[in-house]
DNA sequence: ACTCTTTTCGCAAACGTTTGAAATAAGCTG
DNA sequence: CAGCTTATTTCAAACGTTTGCGAAAAGAGT
């Protein structure tokens, strides 16, 4: 279906000269005649040469194409952080190829072997939530494709990380519910087999410690989603009347207890002040706007993206390096009480 | 930096045959001995040899790779339309490369060909909102190279197409706002340039036309954002103070009106009555729940690819097809008055 | 007229794989 | 034992490009 694209065999076989001249004219070699040069290059032109870059991909054992794989790109953060590799990835010459894991382990070991096999010079990864077997990590390492994992990292996997410092953006976070009179705050975290959710709930603990603040049996919820928030919020707050902050490990689940707040008349920020984490767009769209802590995942991903390259281009075996990025607390309408 | 990749010619050497015999041993041809194949395979599995996708592609003068331009992946539908896309073509063992134009056409221009310099089997394009020159869309047309737009077309170009039915979802999205017992319903429409625009526009015009709801000057606004939506319909409101429901050309937009609609006090749904279109999840996330025309991204994504795919494994060259999916209006609590 | 240099070009190999055709060796038939 | 078949393997070309090296031709110097 595809029409026949002009190849260097076919520019030589018109001028009646050979496929070499024709290369080495076309990247202006001084071994070339001018007169020749000339007739090739408007040959070139004419016939809309292009380069086949399967065939140079070939020759040079590079494919210029990044391998990112993310658990969903619907998610805000991970859209951001693609678009920050992309940013970076495209200054260099350099695409990128997106295999989503919905989370699922094996979907990602799928992945990985699919990407592998297209010669991908490198990957971007953020493990998938089940992963709790790192072979096809393992796998990566050992055939020597550089790998840069971003968010949610592998101890057992020597290479290069960026990471956002959860526990400080948790601590900011609870810090300014508290510093904003909240005097019973409780968290609701995330799975504890992924770093996020411990560092998460460690800055928040560490957050009342400091502030002498009494944790009960009820202050940590696991609880990570919307739906989750919604229904478990008005069940606590039954129990504990006197809980005046929440700070959840998202932002859709800091909205979905938004909602069960309001949804048994109490106010947000007065009677509950809330913060959520990763600023996402749906915290400036929530009402009232939604105090976060910013997780920049644009920097995240322009950072992944220059570690990559960097280690592509290297020719020493340097050791793994370990990037943790500044979280931001952002503040809004959600945390200020007026009292 | 990047450790040998096992090949055929490795296996071969090692086992003292030939790269044909391994080739045909590992694809379990006839002419083989048993023995041998045995030998190669077990050999393979070891060192974990795959297969060289480059050498295959130029072979066979394919890529397996497709390329998706969108505007931006930030946005959910966007998103879901490229997990419809990239579903269905790992089904086919295709990987889909992807560039955001960021709704800019220069952006837009130097993305086309810079996957076409990748050889990318086929597009799949959601043109940019500022494109208005068909040039590149023309030169991949030329080459050859198989496209398919989706949600946004070009009339200039015959490349099949996945549409949805604008016209219609808006249209149902509006009756239901009237059978809600709105009585003065403003649009807030998008760009009159897109399609899109248009279509919304017109479905939202039909509807009250057909109801025989008279259409006042200030029915139709242009705004499109969630910003301009909070500072516009507070203005509006004070002006035409009987307006009782809202169709918003996006979700995104209805959501600023409904916060402005609640920030003066007026309440959702029973003042006024809003609806969006896109049925992103911030519909959901939304308080009260969001009324919204269902754009089903996934299904365009599929459809798109599936269009595609067809279109690069046909050998004739049949005529351009349109698709054009049906909407499902989403009825959440912000369009059901009480009454 | 001889060698030496310069200019310009082509040959051939390489990248990893597939595949039609040819080659080899062994076994069988009459 | 010549001729034939069958089983198994290798050769070589192909995909499009690059590149080291050699070759041819022309000019320069002695």
């Amino acid at each position: 279906m595809r029409g026949h694209q002009v190849t260097i065999k076919d520019i030589a076989k018109i001028l009646h000269i050979s496929p070499s001249t024709v290369s080495r004219a076309l990247k202006d070699h001084p071994d070339i005649n001018p007169q020749t040069k000339k007739n090739v290059q408007e040959l070139a032109k004419k016939l809309h040469y292009k380069p086949n870059q399967i065939a140079l991909n070939l020759l040079q054992k590079e494919s210029k194409l990044i391998g990112v794989i993310v658990p969903e790109i619907i998610h805000y953060f991970f859209s951001t952080v693609i678009s920050g590799i992309e940013k970076i990835a495209n200054e260099s010459g350099y695409h990128i190829i997106i295999a989503q894991s919905n989370e699922s382990y094996h979907k990602e070991v799928e992945n990985i072997q699919a990407l592998l096999s297209s010669n991908i010079d490198g990957f971007i990864i953020t493990m998938a939530k089940t992963t709790l077997n790192f072979d096809h990590f393992k796998n990566v390492e050992e055939i020597g494709v550089p790998m840069v994992f971003v968010d949610r990292a592998c101890d057992k996997i020597t290479a290069d990380k960026v990471l956002v410092d959860d526990f400080d953006g948790a601590y900011k976070a609870t810090k300014h519910l508290i510093e904003n009179g909240c005097k019973n705050i409780i968290h609701l975290a995330g799975p504890q087999n992924l770093d996020i959710g411990i560092q998460r709930k460690e800055g928040f603990l560490a957050a009342l410690n400091d502030s002498n603040i009494s944790i009960g049996d009820y202050s940590i919820q696991i609880c990570d989603t919307h739906d989750h928030a919604l229904k478990l919020i008005p069940e606590i707050l039954s129990r504990h009347n006197n809980i005046d902050g929440i700070f959840a490990v998202n932002d859709l689940t800091a909205i979905g207890a938004m909602k069960a707040v309001k949804s048994i008349n109490k106010k947000v920020p007065d009677d509950i002040a809330i913060s959520g984490f990763t600023n996402s767009y749906i915290s400036y769209i929530a009402d009232p706007e939604l105090t976060t802590v910013d997780q920049k995942g644009f920097e995240m991903g322009q950072h992944a993206a220059r570690m990559l390259l960097k280690r592509m281009q290297s020719d020493e075996n340097y050791g793994p390096v370990t990037t943790i990025l500044n979280t931001d607390l952002i503040v809004r309408k959600s945390s200020l009480k007026k009292k």
